[in-house]
RNA sequence: GGCCCCGUCGUCUAGCCAGGUCCAGGACACCAGGUUUUCAUCCUGAUAACACGGGUUCAAAUCCCGUCGGGGUCACCA
């Protein structure tokens, strides 16, 4: 009987999640749910200054928006919690009392201030940044009789001064280290509380996670925590260290400050469709073959696997983005994009919070208009400011169009058909007009570019008459009367 | 600096583990055409990469060594 699949995402809540840490959260749900697992959420909370509760509302939230629930987590509880380290405090605790009694780490009395010395000739010579050792040759009376006077003293790991470690990592294969690279890690502050790397092998392990999926920048601390496992008798997960993501020129990994793109919100924002966020997202450092790329969340799942994540790291393809959204927003429901385009639409102020029916109607016919030209749900407001704005400055070659020889005149001519027309049936209205420009012996686009000027004010939209549609009868009359003033 | 990881078109990648079918495939972006009243979509086409140097081999993007380059990590932080 093998053992049941578990994985954990394990953020610190730093105040916003992190598109990095969104993508560990995707491949380690993706993998869990391909397997039947369990998908756990654990929060690495124990640092009290950057610990608010904004924070991790903010990862909560942001992994519900790209439907990463957990099965496992604070806020759903478990068999194995509590899920959040400030809550497990006690139980590192007590198995930090468990080392020292089978030996497994030493007290060292060594005072902070030797240690920044150490470090400091160390840095000056040259020398590998390492602890030198000095209190796990103390002799035994004595490291009794400072602990009985009460002499402050953390613990540390006994590493073994021979031989070496081999992890199998499932994206890059066997990685060793030797026995000398690694040096005896304090566990235990001199508080009595351990430290993140203890606290991390304790969790997993209690939490019996059976694959740890976490980004590169952890690979290092893999071997300090194989050696706490060993020290403590224990089996290791399967591990597995993603390609990290880099900043937009390549130098270094995201960070919030200098990237906004590292942090979730952004997309949030921007509206994105989270479906083709998520597919984007999948595809940085994963690929399932030589040409699929488009895949919903049910064939990411049933063809995920953490074997064919790539090693080198990736700098954010936005672009990318963008196209795999905007075919997304093309296949949707004019319905859903009327839905997902409103609360921008509010928010500029262009239709009521509570829209009208009517409101609702031109919506429609704006999501249906545009939907081939978003990317992302806020590109609305650009996009169809002409709309909801009856009042604005004209594009250049928009008042260009206008200004041409003849085209007032011909514009002119042509209000009355335009004005009888049905305003409810623009292919109907398109006809009318080549039937008109036909007769007046001029071609259809001197009649079309004045007016898409006229009604519009500018030169690319949707069809001429969706958006004559969209004005309505009464408005177009009035943006056509208003061009003639300004053309004549 | 030590240790670890990585290095294919501008970008994301396939191919590498099991050398030949790869004078290297796909996608995005860009450019040029076509369709369209405009834009977008759609279609067609073009440009564009195995970091470098050795070695092994009949044969190397694929295996080995070295160099260079990039990244990560070295706290009583997580």
């Amino acid at each position: 009987m093998s053992d049941p699949i578990r994985l954990r995402f394990a953020p610190s809540p730093t105040g916003y999640l992190h598109i990095g840490g969104a993508r560990t959260a995707l491949f380690n749900w993706l993998y869990a749910r391909k397997h039947g697992g369990v998908f756990v959420l654990r929060m690495e909370d124990t640092d009290e200054e950057r610990n608010t509760d904004a924070a991790r509302q903010t990862i909560f939230r942001g992994l519900d928006w790209l439907g990463f629930s957990p099965d496992e987590g604070p806020e759903q509880g478990g068999p194995y919690g509590p899920y959040s380290q400030s809550e497990r405090q006690d139980l590192y605790v007590e198995w930090g009392r468990k080392l020292i009694e089978t030996g497994g780490v030493y007290p060292c009395f060594c005072s902070r201030e030797r240690l920044a010395e150490l470090r400091e000739s160390q840095l000056q010579n040259r020398e590998t940044l390492r602890y030198d050792r000095a209190c796990r040759a103390l002799d035994p009376t004595e490291v009794r009789r400072r602990i009985d006077a009460g002499d402050e003293h953390t613990w540390r790991l006994k590493v073994p001064e021979e031989g070496s470690w081999a992890i199998q990592d499932l994206i890059r294969g066997e990685v060793r280290v030797e026995a000398k690279d690694i040096e005896d890690i304090i566990l235990i502050r001199a508080s009595g509380i351990p430290v993140y790397n203890f606290a991390v092998v304790i969790d997993d392990h209690l939490m019996k996670i059976s694959h740890v999926v976490r980004g590169e920048d952890h690979l290092t601390n893999t071997f300090k925590q194989v050696l706490i496992y060993e020290a403590f008798g224990w089996s290791t997960p399967t591990f597995a260290h993603l390609p990290l993501i880099l900043g937009p020129t390549g130098e270094g990994k995201l960070s919030k400050r200098k990237h906004p793109e590292a942090a979730l919100e952004l997309y949030q924002d921007k509206g994105y469709p989270v479906e083709g966020l998520v597919n984007w997202l999948a595809l940085v450092g994963w690929s399932f073959d030589d040409k699929t790329e488009i895949m919903s969340r049910e064939e990411l799942i049933e063809r995920f696997s953490l074997e064919r994540v790539n090693s080198s790291g990736a700098r954010l393809p936005m672009e990318k983005l963008d196209w795999i959204c905007g075919d997304y927003i093309r296949r949707m429901e004019v319905e859903q994009v009327a839905r997902e385009i409103e609360p921008f639409l509010v928010k500029k102020g262009w239709v009521a919070a509570e829209p009208s029916d009517e409101e609702r109607a031109r919506i429609r016919l704006v999501a249906a208009a545009e939907k081939d030209r978003l990317r992302f749900f806020q590109q609305i407001e650009e996009l169809s400011a002409w709309v909801f704005e009856a009042e604005g400055e004209f594009e250049a070659k928009a008042l260009k169009n206008l200004q041409k020889e003849g085209a007032i005149d011909l514009l002119r001519d042509y209000l009355p058909t335009f004005l009888a027309g049905d305003f409810d049936d623009p292919a109907a209205m398109e006809e009318k007009a080549r039937a008109f420009a036909d007769a007046q012996g001029a071609g259809f686009g001197k009649l079309v570019h004045p007016l898409r000027a006229a009604l519009t004010r500018k030169t690319t939209g949707p069809g001429l008459f969706d958006c004559a549609r969209i004005l309505g009868r009464e408005e177009s009359k009035r943006r056509v009367e208003k061009a003639l003033q300004l053309g004549s």
